[in-house]
DNA sequence: TATGAATGAGTCTTCATTCAT
DNA sequence: AATGAATGAAGACTCATTCAT
């Protein structure tokens, strides 16, 4: 049966989230594969990880296409980017916790993208007078990760609840800390 | 001339932040020292780790106490120690990193109390008012760190100006991104 | 397409005489054919390498049976025998070479059965006092495998014409570099 | 105490020469030091096969400076040489038998010096009317590296004795096989 | 019959750590 | 006190070989 390639993606992913320093060996066997069949379709560690952050833009973009960051209000359109990127989370937390990772430099560049378009999202709430303009749309942008990963550890530690957490971060995010007359 | 231990921790703290696999030889190099000198300050990986995870916490703990965070309103002392905290940001932001990405090894009994006294002042914050209490103080916990280490991520790659970054973080954490009528 | 076993063989002749540690999978690539069909015609790397070995014998053979070596002059005889072995001249190399390379493999017997029939003819060649006797047979066949290899390397880089390598072959042999009044 | 590297060199090609696929773990062991240690003085396996590369080419440039190549009769020349080669024989047919060792195909430079000094004797023997005209100077030389790895394998077979190398392969180069009315 | 896929075994390579100066 | 050198242990990688289609 043919090795399940987004499977072992999806393994490895999970695995490399929990300790970066994660062996092919224990890699291949989470997969149910052999460490040689891993490097089959790895051309090596470094390539895994490569792929692994391949899928994590790819779903990353998925969900920001499934969410219409462009529809009706920013923050709306924000509080469904938020609930639809929660399962990719801790991928996204692995990746960016793990920005060093290759040696040359070379950032995948389908960060870029997806920067630009989480940054356009703050600023078309920005324009639309929703939005704080205090607080750099580059800024929010870095601010999103920080709390998307600090939200998926917080589940994972089992400090906040799966089921809270889009209500969690949507509502720190757009609503701060204290506690206002409106909502 | 005499290895400045300090400076060792912090560039250990910087590199580690960025790539946790980051190893004793370019720990070493990036601090001016040969590998064998490291070692002979620190008793080995986990030692220089445990090091400076204790420079860590002592650093944010001094930034507690200056931040006096059972003084007066909970917003401030909450602004007060974000201005405290920021020199540490890097530091604190392997702490927060290194505590997810290790399993296994039992989180740093110093640690365990900086997170309660932050959550103590979130509590406080509630208590008396001032802080929404939807989100829980366990949470508001882990995103701060989560925001302070966003923070120094962000000016460390030249998106957030340093000077920027106390108002950045403070505003977001207790106002969220929404214009509101007050403030 | 039936596999073509004596193309193979040649492929895999041509490549382990230039690398004796050339893979499986580049012979059977240079072959036109998969690893695992490789596999199949034949049981394993000794499997081929022995066929190739075989080959070689098989054709060296042919060449001696039919250059006629106990006829005539042996000077003569040696031309002939150079002329017909020539267009095998990569196998039996590989065959000199692979000899040398893997020692402890005991030396395939039909080999040993070449070396005895070349030796003869230098022998007969001292004995009926055409060949000088300061210069052993045994020594005399090694020396022919040696510039038999060195010519078809000479040829494959381009530094002697295929039409010249007979000539330059035999010359050597026979006569030396001096130039002498004879001939 | 330190390790010597031109020793491990030695050992590394006497094995090499033995049997090219010998492993980097056994050239440690016979050189008396770890895995290790071989890998901090020589990158890899390549860097260490070319470092034997560079020996072998160093050891017969400095048997061609001795033998002092453009002095005198060319054919005694060719006599000095192959007297002072003939230690470095073993190492040279290695290196020539395992010719593409790297896929780059980028030759080492030395090597077409070697050649070319070779060759330039030959060329002044053909000049000064001591050699023949009709086998060319670049095919001789071919010759000269067969001969010279036939004869170590010669000796190393056991077929010619260590003593008779030096005149069994000056004598066949210069005066070919046959018997002759001079000399 | 031919082959893409899978794998066990073995080698290469790196790293944290120790040693001798 | 500091370091270049050496190394055991562990992980990455490759290759010949087998399996299932």
């Amino acid at each position: 049966m043919a090795v399940d390639r987004e499977r072992v993606l999806k393994e490895a992913a999970a695995l490399l989230t929990r300790r970066a320093t994660t062996s092919m060996d224990e890699i291949a066997r989470a997969a149910g594969i052999s460490r040689a069949t891993l490097h089959r379709h790895f051309a090596g560690r470094d390539a895994l990880i490569r792929a692994v952050e391949d899928l994590g833009i790819e779903q990353f973009t998925q969900a920001m296409d499934t969410a219409r960051l462009d529809d009706g209000d920013a923050a709306d359109a924000l509080r469904r980017l938020i609930a639809e990127a929660e399962p990719v989370a801790g991928v996204l937390a692995f990746l960016f916790t793990e920005n060093q990772l290759f040696e040359g430099g070379e950032v995948n560049a389908g960060w870029a993208r997806l920067d630009d378009r989480l940054a356009a999202l703050f600023r078309r709430g920005q324009e639309q007078g929703d939005f704080r303009i205090d607080l750099s749309a580059s800024w929010l942008t870095e601010a999103f990760y920080g709390l998307l990963g600090a939200g998926a550890w917080a589940v994972h530690e089992g400090r906040v609840a799966r089921n809270d957490l889009n209500h969690s971060i949507a509502e720190l995010l757009l609503g701060g800390i204290r506690r206002s007359m409106e909502k």
